[in-house]
DNA sequence: CTAAATTTTCATTTTTTTTTGAAAGTTTAA
DNA sequence: TTAAACTTTCAAAAAAAAATGAAAATTTAG
């Protein structure tokens, strides 16, 4: 395959995976084309790859960069400002995972609490199963919740390194 | 609080992570009220509590059927279908697993290994970083592979299951 | 077999999300 | 200070995703 191909695939792929996750496809996709920049781009560069407008290009670099994923660069002598990806995936790995914790675990886990106080009768069958259902969910999110303040504290990529070689 | 009132707090807040995580929120709220009751529901049921159409009801009953989290009941005596929720949360949890990676990796996996094999001149900095970073995902999607196989082959839940003795 | 009960389908409508692009805002070189 | 270069904003438009509901299909009791 040849790379401009291979290099369209992949943005492809990307965009596909992150709105799969709940990931704006665009923005999936602008970090894609970034990640295999070897330079910083500008956002008329984004703009020609990927056939976008310039408000999006501009927000979503606004989110990468927000995310932890791209940063903005100056070149002497330029005026203008350059796009420029983190390349290592652990570091990746670990932005996502340190945003999405912050966005989305934390808000739950506080809901989860004040719904595991609820009141009612033991008796009740509703009441039981609403109270374990809620209060198994709410152990489980605080060991995710651990778990990943232990990865992310960890300099080291114990978990997709180390871990990994035992079951090779 | 209320049962009343908790139960629909615990729907919208499973309906809003499910959305953030790329799972249509009608989705996620049928299963969270299906987690909570403890008898199964008919679509009937299912439409009044959420307001939905009967086939919303129906065609979302059916995906969580196919994602593994909800099964269909028959009642002697009773024509109609019920439907009935998975309660424990490390089965919950791994047949999502189960369900994103056969959905989601297998086909990203199968992309990249394509892509890591494009041919270009070794001098080049766009085909060197385009390799890197795609050799670089590839390995690291095919680690997630195998973690998530060693973790859905064993019986017992080493990562969610022992580590929540300890924090009980 | 018949018809009532129940489930499924899917063209259309509604809602939500994303994108556009022009205007407003900001920065900087001279 | 000025004006060109560049960036940001956001109301409106477009696109995508989800929901509706009535008709068609299926099932089952009698």
């Amino acid at each position: 395959m040849e790379l401009a191909e291979a290099k369209l695939k992949f943005i492809e792929a990307w965009g596909k995976l992150g709105s799969e996750w709940g990931i704006n496809r665009t923005m999936a996709q602008v970090h894609a084309l970034l990640m295999i920049s070897p330079e910083a781009l500008t956002t008329e560069e984004v703009m020609a790859e990927l056939s976008i407008s310039r408000g999006n290009a501009n927000m979503t670099l606004r989110d990468l960069i927000d995310w932890g994923l791209v940063e903005k660069q100056h070149k002497t002598g330029e005026r203008k400002e350059f796009f420029y990806a983190e390349k290592d995936v652990w570091t990746i790995a670990r932005r996502v995972a340190e945003e999405r914790k912050k966005r989305e675990l934390t808000p739950i886990i506080k809901i989860l609490d004040q719904l595991a106080g609820v009141d009612g009768d033991a008796k009740d069958p509703a009441y039981k199963t609403f109270k374990t259902t809620v209060t198994d969910i709410n152990k489980l999110a605080n060991n995710v919740n651990k778990t990943l303040d232990t990865m992310l504290k960890a300099e080291e990529n114990w978990f997709f390194g180390s871990i990994l070689k035992v079951f090779k």
